[in-house]
DNA sequence: TTGACAAGTTAACACTGTTAAGTATAATAG
DNA sequence: CTATTATACTTAACAGTGTTAACTTGTCAA
């Protein structure tokens, strides 16, 4: 009677007395199966990712398929949309991962130098320098899809760092240290971005200017050219 | 007997003795009829071009389709490879046509004025302005595809102006006149295009910098910047 | 054991560029 | 005047795309 009237999952706690987690064995069974459940899911949705990721640098913006991906790592293609809405959202995480590289190359590069003009240099040189050398990743942040960069990252991805921001802050520094000439900074900063753009973007999609000694070139000018206009 | 010596087509000639084309009348009508065709198949390939280029500026480069063009002319979507190898002679075209009007807006500029460094301004200004009047052609030339602008013009076409050969120019106009510091002028010429195209393709693509405003204060700095440097 | 839910697949739709084959019509040759 | 040939164009099809709905299968809970 007594048995009887103890709930039958008690009487499988009591089977293994063990010190182990709360809750009776199917409790925890069921709890680890559904972790393990999570983390394969989680497992697929990295592999859609990295495959993803692969595959668009590879094929570049206007090559890469969602089929192509479900073949890379195994599954049929409508299993991706298990994972992301679209054939966006998956971009737009390509892009985060992007954002993400480019923010901390930036923020090295702030880093790298504790002089404010210097700061600036720097900033610049890893500008250039990350274009140069993730030139497929660069054109769908910068060219192909600029409206990724005022989306808010999606949950699953930490908030790359705000690029931008790295190149305000060592504007104001510059004023600050009567290194930079006073004025509006976000005028200078949108003048420094547009005009280091132009010469990453020609540099990585225009023949014309593909030459990288040209681009170099350039860019020993453009350096020089801002310093003067910007500092005092 | 003498009738039978003549041949045919003497006859004919003779049936119409008022002053004509060369040729019997056969061979005219020939003739007529074969220029006939030609015309219209010109019109037809005019209507195909102009089509496209509707579509394409309405639609967008990612979202222009030959068989939208094709129903916009209504001919079965096959009839364009009649007239255009490919997708993308077609869209070479479109660049051409946008070309042929960049290199015009430019020398528009520059002869607009007399002073160097007043035409180096205008064609800045020139330059700027067809970016933003003429977002989604500047982005096919300059943006999507860039090798057009060293392919050269078709044979149906007439080439358009060499809008990098007026920048050089110009500048060397600047330097013969003792206006602009002496120095290789293709490294002038590719730090101005570079640095204002990252300006106009920023303004016109990315979100961040569409407002209208910034990229004309933006341009403002910028102009200035570059006169300090180039100019003496 | 049943029923619900999850994971994944298949089939399909509406597109895309592009090619091959077929069909009228007009021009030409005998 | 008829037969042939070339021209202009279309239809059908292929291989590919993103995307949706319906279906199957396996796992877990009651």
């Amino acid at each position: 009677m007594a048995k009887q009237s103890a709930p039958p999952f008690k009487r499988a706690a009591a089977k293994s007395p063990t010190l182990q987690s709360e809750g009776t064995r199917s409790e925890r069974i069921q709890a680890k199966s559904t972790t393990r459940r999570q983390k394969q899911k989680a497992a697929l949705r990295r592999a859609i990712l990295t495959a993803a990721e692969e595959l668009f640098v590879e094929h570049g913006y206007e090559n890469f398929s969602l089929r192509q991906v479900a073949e890379a790592i195994g599954y049929s293609p409508t299993t991706i949309y298990l994972h992301f809405s679209d054939k966006d959202e998956l971009l737009f995480h390509v892009a985060v991962e992007g954002f993400k590289n480019f923010g901390e190359a930036l923020q090295a590069g702030y880093d790298s130098e504790t002089d404010p003009v210097a700061r600036l240099t720097a900033i610049g040189r890893a500008y250039f320098e990350f274009g140069l050398a993730h030139p497929v990743h660069y054109r769908l942040m910068f060219m192909q899809r600029g409206e990724f960069f005022l989306r808010p990252a999606p949950d699953d991805c930490e908030a790359p760092i705000d690029s931008f921001t790295i190149l305000i802050r060592t504007l104001e520094e510059g004023i600050a240290a009567g290194k930079i000439k006073p004025g509006d900074v976000a005028d200078y900063a949108n003048l420094v971005w547009m005009t280091i753009h132009g010469i990453v973007s020609l540099a990585i999609s225009m023949p014309y200017f593909a030459d990288k000694t040209y681009a170099e070139n350039t860019y020993t000018h453009y350096s020089e050219m801002l310093k003067r206009y910007l500092c005092i």
